[in-house]
DNA sequence: CATAATTAATTTCATATGAAACTAGATTTT
DNA sequence: AAAATCTAGTTTCATATGAAATTAATTATG
């Protein structure tokens, strides 16, 4: 966790949107050589794009911009879920960033695990894990999020039942519960959700912080949350009153 | 039609695989300046990769690199499948790289239509068109084809039930038909063409010239054919003697 | 028909790029 | 502890790049 440059690269380069390599160069007091060689790595990772002579962000309402932000605590919060599935399971995921990088990582782990989601970005995502099986649920197509939603979604759930749904969430409210910024999704969601028996979020902690529009899950809802140390205090009594187990990276 | 420079240049690429802007320069007699320019149009469209110095051809399994084969031809014949579409219309499309080609007219063509489809390449080819409604089916998700494929996607057909269903294929036989190369691909396609009262294939000649190795449909279960004048008479008669109506762009 | 306005391609130029050789520090091997 | 290997970063260099200005060719317009 001991911050790299690459971590400061990537925090610059989203406050910014487009700077120079050479501007990232005096900044960081390294040479234009080894920023460009940081920079082709995080442009492998889909964090960022280059452009002659520039780095930019990726498109705001792209599932990438959402993954190059908090990057490291969300690999982090990936990590620390991947542990509780088993090999040779069946879980589903849903269509968040930190989600993506879970399924990344049972990938690398090599556990054999068949995921269901709604989400193509995750599906491509892990196209190279040979041990992980994708499938997509089937519904209308939402480009901007990359996402299968609606009725025809339901009724393709009809034929699963699972333990785990990993889930991430737009924002919270201590009373309320959680919130979805989408109506067609946050629905798809909750679909998702009846056909499981455990509903596990994965959020970085600044969506505590944050209110959204369409109620996603009460906390009766939940049974496990993976989200960072910066959780408010008042937050987390809160969430462990509701008997909501908390693990902090 | 007329062969302009920028298919001259698709296909020295699509031949050498790599090559140097400098030496295409050289090959079509034109500036670097302009090589570059063409080059970059290629990439946009998908046709090609730049590199520093280079311009390669796409991954060999990968869809783009099919749609580059015959690019101009392609195109010709999803021009004129549209004008088979109504607007308001719902379609189904299954994965071919026709097939996309033609999804990318009607929604040039602003033509209001509710397309339902297997490829993920398909629904994100179209994601800039609003006029298009693009609904994913579900199912296993094949990585190198990006489509979906096995019996969930037959579950969730059940729901459907539309007037044309438009194909690709991958090889043909005068007496046993069409022909397929995945076996789950190919089952996945016969399962779209039980929904539809009408098929029809989209595909260049060159196809008319090969074999596969599953067989996809017969003579008697396809209605239209798309392709360009290159079929040879024999088959054409063929064709035409087994009521298919035959369209050559 | 002439002139203006587009469009297509070129030349020029200042800067970015990747490759390779090099250097200093850290880590491993003996 | 000395030598060898590895790693991260730098310097150097020949070439590629995009931007802008220029020229040539085509199309529109009065």
């Amino acid at each position: 966790m001991n911050r790299s440059r690459t971590d400061d690269l990537l925090e610059i380069v989203n406050q910014k949107r487009k700077i120079e390599v050479t501007k990232l160069a005096e900044i960081l007091k390294v040479s234009r050589v080894t920023v460009r060689k940081d920079l082709n790595a995080l442009e492998e990772k889909g964090l960022l794009q280059r452009q002659h002579g520039y780095a930019i962000i990726n498109n705001p309402d792209d599932l990438s911009y959402r993954l190059a932000q908090n990057y490291q605590v969300k690999l982090e919060i990936a990590k620390k879920a991947a542990e509780l599935v088993k090999d040779q399971s069946i879980i589903m995921i849903e269509s968040g960033s930190t989600c993506a990088l879970l399924a990344q990582q049972l990938g690398k782990q090599g556990k054999k695990v068949t995921i269901i989601t709604i989400s193509y970005f995750i599906a491509n995502y892990v196209a190279a894990y040979e041990n992980l099986n994708v499938i997509v649920l089937g519904g209308a197509y939402q480009p901007s999020s990359q996402v299968v939603v609606g009725p025809l979604v339901r009724q393709t759930l009809q034929e699963f039942r699972v333990q785990q749904l990993f889930i991430g969430t737009d924002g919270f409210d201590l009373q309320m519960g959680f919130f979805g910024n989408d109506i067609m999704r946050t629905e798809t969601v909750q679909s998702m959700a009846e056909k499981a028996s455990e509903l596990i979020i994965l959020t970085d902690s600044s969506k505590f912080q944050k209110m959204g529009s369409i109620r996603q899950f009460t906390l009766a809802e939940v049974n496990q949350i993976y989200t960072d140390k910066e959780v408010p205090p008042a937050i987390k009594t809160g969430l462990e009153s509701n008997n909501i187990q908390l693990h902090l990276v």
